[in-house]
DNA sequence: TTTTTATATATCGCACACGATACAATAAAA
DNA sequence: TTTTATTGTATCGTGTGCGATATATAAAAA
């Protein structure tokens, strides 16, 4: 081998990719149920910990474009989940609120988490291992934000 | 809040989804000299490691399905990376190989995972927990990957 | 040998991601 | 107050990912 670090075993991004697709994949039969996806359950996610909020502060949150975030949230309402409002304030501004609907998932869907994390751990990594992954990750975020930024 | 486990700062898997984004973002730039997109790169890593491979020997070691895997050869071919020719032996297979395009390609590329390491070192995490976090993401993806198989 | 089953790859449709650009409304400057 | 710059969101094009299905070839069974 030339060059190991070309190599894909040797790759710690390579793993990224691979555990975040995974994962993805996990919660996915959960959605199903609810006919949504993952990043739209992001979405949910922010709005039931607080609802009424402008575009900006879901693309800040998620870390995502608007040219994400707009269809995304375009589909949701279509899907009957939230409502688009322009804000009266400044109407470039778009309020993005629940429904009735989008608001009743959260208590059907709180278990989901819990669950899922219960068989991951059952099939072979220990909670403190997991517990150990969250900081590094928040470090490893934080640095990759700064090398993106400049 | 009523539901902490639906809360998006305590899941791993946000932050799983969010590093994987922000790592191939951080890619870009160096693939863009090449006209590369971080998936493709993925599979000419394979191919630098070992050349001549059949399109099921990609796809599980990139941990792909044929629907993704194939279009994304489709489009390497049309770019002059690689060619996809049929086997001789079993004429369902076919076999991906090298242009010499895509061969120069590696000595091109050979210094991008080690520089992009360091500016990544630079912005605020150590080596040490780099290093950390390449097991336990290992262990993770095989405990993951057990969840979807059942 | 004909039929059935399994394997390897391809196609289709849809939902992201994201670079690039457009547009409308507000804020700032002249 | 008119002009200019900025902000918030939307649109467009391309490349993935992936569920579902199709197709062609090979292997196994009848």
């Amino acid at each position: 081998m030339a060059f190991p670090q070309l190599k894909l075993d040797n790759q710690l991004c390579f793993r990224l990719y691979t555990a975040a697709r995974l994962v993805t994949a996990s919660y996915t039969p959960y959605f199903k149920e609810f006919g949504i996806t993952y990043p739209q359950y992001l979405v949910l996610m922010l709005l039931w910990e607080q609802d009424n909020r402008i575009i900006s502060e879901i693309t800040e949150r998620l870390n995502l474009e608007t040219n994400t975030v707009t269809p995304l949230l375009q589909r949701m309402e279509k899907q009957g989940l939230i409502v688009r409002q322009k804000s009266q304030a400044d109407s470039r501004q778009r309020i993005i609120s629940l429904t009735g609907e989008g608001k009743r998932l959260e208590e059907k869907m709180k278990n989901v988490p819990n669950c899922l994390a219960q068989k991951i751990v059952d099939n072979g990594i220990s909670v403190d291992e997991l517990q150990k992954l969250m900081p590094i990750l928040d470090k490893f975020i934080c640095a990759i934000t700064n090398v993106n930024n400049r």
